[in-house]
DNA sequence: GTCTATAGACGGATAGAC
DNA sequence: GTCTATCCGTCTATAGAC
């Protein structure tokens, strides 16, 4: 939303004579490495190295490192808005419709490098500072959870969270062969029916009571 | 398997006299913090803190950092033992055994904190260098994918993968309620499922040909 | 607008006294 | 075996020259 684009991609080498996108090179480089090394090992020397510019640029531009970081997480989409939409038409076929939706905003580069830098720096620190948690998490959780009727809306959204974190660590962090380049067809083939049946599957049994497994699983 | 254990246990104990068990004291301070907040932000001086000792003896018992931290990664489980022995009863079940060996090992506090400062460090930097990438994933990845049959066992292999790792990241590391507190029962009838079908369900469709979605997924 | 110079803080690591 | 004192490096951030 503020000056991702408008520069030619890719950074440019040499050295620009009158004042271009010198904001747009920073903030790029800022989210690659962000997205990359998280908040810690970013440092605002490497950033402006990246962007071909001065260190004292960067904090010119965007004040202190925090700043930077917050400048690097403009996310191109709200999930408040997407996610809705997958359960408007209802809970059949939601979990398709969920990970079609999450897909699409992951294989998308505007939205992946932010993501990642967000995923990246929150995993790093504990707590409940945690940027990730009250950002995100909240922003994708609510939206599935109120959707949800039954009083078991919690174990299922979290579910539904679990294997979709997973994905996002396997096939987008630790980019993990062949599991990150299959297609994405392959991907909803596998993985939407685990969605679904977190969504909107019969307890496997009342939860607490059980002792020995639950029937869902043979053996 | 260095000094992992071998004092009794929590970090409350040890003899003060003459030589008490302080190697044991920074080591215990350094899991903590290798866990909690990952390589970079743990620092010497916090671990000496922590540990009620001085800086100095840190480096005097354990090097430097990057020593200290291998000292702390020292798992009392081996992956490579165990993660056959899943498997060697046949493909049946392997999903839930796997699983409850997955949730053994990780309920373990004495596995838990080094796997989280191995994980947590991990993710937090890129590349290759990754010790995640090289270490626990490849001594869990090759046992699993070496007990499948198919030509799909790599992507079979790391759906399942995906799924364990999601678990890691919201049980685990983000501590999401109420899914971080789930009883294990409960845990194994939602997700053994998901496992087993991962492992052993016919494939959806053809890979690399679909142009539209997979029979698996409704809609 | 861009860069030089530097202040100020922090952390890893070492030498040596007790 | 344990601690004091200190060196050296890196980093953020600022002030000010061109």
């Amino acid at each position: 939303m503020t000056a991702a684009d408008g520069a030619p991609a890719g950074r440019g080498r040499g050295r620009r004579p009158g004042g271009p996108d010198t904001r747009g090179q920073i903030l790029a480089a800022a989210r690659h490495s962000f997205a990359g090394k998280g908040f810690g090992a970013t440092t605002i020397r490497a950033v402006a190295a990246d962007a071909g510019v001065d260190p004292a640029l960067v904090h010119h531009y965007f004040g202190s490192k925090d700043d930077l970081f917050l400048a690097a997480l403009e996310i191109p989409v709200d999930p408040r808005r997407l996610v809705p939409q997958v359960f408007e038409a209802g809970l059949d076929g939601a979990g398709e419709r969920l990970l079609r939706l999450f897909l699409s905003v992951w294989e998308d580069p505007h939205a992946r490098l932010p993501l990642l830098a967000l995923v990246r720096s929150s995993l790093g620190r504990e707590g409940d500072e945690s940027l990730l948690r009250q950002g995100i998490l909240r922003m994708i959780l609510e939206p599935i959870r109120s959707a949800l009727p039954t009083d078991e809306a919690d174990h299922r959204m979290q579910l539904v969270i679990s294997q979709m974190s997973g994905l996002v660590v396997t096939r987008y962090l630790l980019v993990l062969e062949p599991l990150a380049s299959m297609p994405r067809e392959d991907l909803v083939a596998w993985v939407a029916p685990t969605l679904q049946r977190y969504l909107d599957a019969p307890l496997p049994r009342e939860r607490g009571v059980a002792s020995s497994a639950g029937p869902g699983a043979s053996g």
